[in-house]
RNA sequence: GGCGAGGUAGCAAAGUGGUAAUGCACUGGUCUGCAAAACCGGUAUGCGCGGGUUCAAUUCCCGCCCUCGCCUCCA
């Protein structure tokens, strides 16, 4: 079964299928590692999670890069104040971002590469593009692309006619005071000058000090993993322009090939109905969430609960559906193993088996959703009791090969939950099973309203009782 | 102003030219001394608004309203 995803380029769905019949190959735009990632970052991160599992599930190897901007306005700003040094600052936060993946089931790329690893190949990419005349250095020693030179500028994001457009832009007015030595409004840095409050971030290059320009960094290492062309390329929707189109432009000047066949863009995460926002109080990252009690896998449910083309609201609210959701899968997967089946499938699973129309619906532009849906409409028609050992053991192994493809790993049962319980709390509950088994109700009532206020509920089966926190 | 995405039950969110998945919440039942948990049910005559096409539209077409994103470095 084909997965066929939605292209930004053609506005087309288009059948994911690996160019050189063997590996799919993909870009994804990574980090600034200035400070914590945020759950809104983590949308796009985890859609490309997505997307990779179902290539793999799918039956094709994958070959998966991912950098990490480790030099930039912001990490320059950023290492200052903190008084480190660039280095010291972001890999502090390149560990950061590594822990909340790990968190989060991200699968690892195969490749991360830095910005700053790479800077031989993006000047040798800015020395091409200037002998090629698509570049020009200004007198400042910074290097700037001629958007003009390249005739298919704008394809990406419809933007054809950008600079007479500008006078509309709201921000027309703020052009950027350090780059009046541009020959158009249009044109974008490839390498930056080194400016005093760059500090000691500048590096040599043929045009004198600098540090090289954001965009230029995806081109040069997606050449060096991926080639001159490979299958697809990802990020968030907002990076459509300019990053992604000014990416085509120098690739494309740079080399013969197409770049990127397929462009998959991630709309952003809205909050409380509206952007998210430091200013609005709004914005999360995984600790702020964790601090508040949800885990991470609760997170990740939330992030792929709506379909990555279309916003997503995310609420506290959807965070305790979450919970419930993955609560209700955990107890089903109990039901199984009570019925014999392992607590994981021996080998990974390679089917869908009795969830084969959620598979399908899951490769059908990553409807994650739908896919979702579908699973529990199969659950809830199956009885785990019911079934012979043969039947369970398909069911289990299809259930995984979906929750594999998702990345979602189940929580623990919460009546299954382990937990230490004080000892006056156990003599409470002691005694009012005691008063319930001498069926003196008021006594035993008052008990168990007692233990609900002191934060504990009681579970009665029929020969003993359960004390869960609440 | 330009380009793009979206408006479906209390919340979230799929989907389809023939009468609305799913999760949460709510609610009825079974069970229980009563609860909780668990299990079995119920819950949108309706899919932003107004027209049109059609035997039939939430789904196609036209117009309008609203929300969100991008328009030079924000996933």
């Amino acid at each position: 079964m084909p997965l066929t995803l939605h292209d930004t380029l053609s506005r087309q769905p288009k059948t994911i299928l690996p160019m050189d019949g063997q590996t799919l190959r993909f870009y994804c735009c990574g980090p600034t590692v200035y400070g914590p990632a945020h759950i809104g970052n983590f949308r796009t991160f985890v859609a490309q999670d997505v997307f990779r599992r179902v290539v793999e599930k799918g039956g094709t190897p994958t070959r998966h890069i991912r950098n990490l901007t480790d030099v930039d306005d912001k990490t320059i700003r950023d290492s200052q104040k903190a008084g480190k040094s660039l280095s010291e600052f972001t890999r502090f936060w390149t560990e950061k971002f590594h822990a909340d993946c790990l968190s989060l089931n991200l699968l690892a790329p195969h490749v991360e590469p830095s910005a700053v690893a790479h800077l031989p190949h993006q000047i040798r990419m800015i020395e091409t593009l200037i002998e090629r005349g698509h570049a020009y250095a200004a007198a400042d020693g910074s290097v700037y692309f001629k958007v003009a030179s390249y005739a298919d500028y704008g394809r990406l994001s419809h933007l054809e006619d950008r600079e007479l457009k500008l006078g509309a832009s709201s921000s027309a007015g703020a052009v950027d005071h350090d780059e009046y030595e541009k020959d158009s409004l249009a044109d974008f840095a490839l390498w930056k000058a080194r400016r005093p409050d760059d500090g000691p971030n500048y590096w040599p290059s043929p045009w004198g000090e600098g540090r090289p320009g954001w965009h230029l960094e995806c081109s040069a290492m997606a050449l060096e993993y991926l080639g001159e062309d490979f299958d697809v390329h990802s990020g968030g929707i907002d990076l459509i322009f300019p990053h992604h189109e000014n990416e085509i432009a120098q690739s494309c000047c740079s080399t013969h090939g197409h770049f990127a066949r397929h462009w998959f863009h991630v709309t952003h995460l809205m909050v409380d109905g509206g952007k998210m926002s430091k200013s609005l109080g709004n914005l999360y990252t995984l600790a702020d969430l964790e601090k508040r009690g949800y885990s991470a896998a609760e997170v990740r449910y939330v992030l792929i609960s709506g379909h990555y083309r279309a916003p997503l609201n995310f609420t506290f609210h959807s965070l305790d559906a979450a919970r419930q959701a993955l609560q209700k899968l955990a107890k089903f997967d109990k039901a199984l193993q009570e019925r014999g089946c392992p607590a994981l499938p021996a080998t990974q699973s390679l089917s869908p088996g009795p969830f084969a129309e959620a598979w399908q619906v899951l490769n059908d532009d990553l409807n994650v959703p739908g896919a979702l849906g579908a699973i529990f409409a199969t659950l809830n028609k199956t009885k785990p009791a019911s079934l012979s050992l043969d039947e369970a053991l398909a069911v289990h192994s299809g259930l995984h090969f979906m929750l594999e493809s998702l990345g979602l790993k189940l929580p623990v049962p919460s009546q299954d939950l382990a937990t230490d319980v004080p000892a006056e709390i156990a003599d409470l509950a002691e005694r009012r099973w005691q008063a319930k088994n001498a069926k003196d109700w008021p006594t035993a009532d008052s008990l168990r309203k007692e233990l609900e206020s002191l934060g504990w509920l009681i579970k009665d089966s029929k020969d003993s009782y359960q004390i869960l926190p609440k």
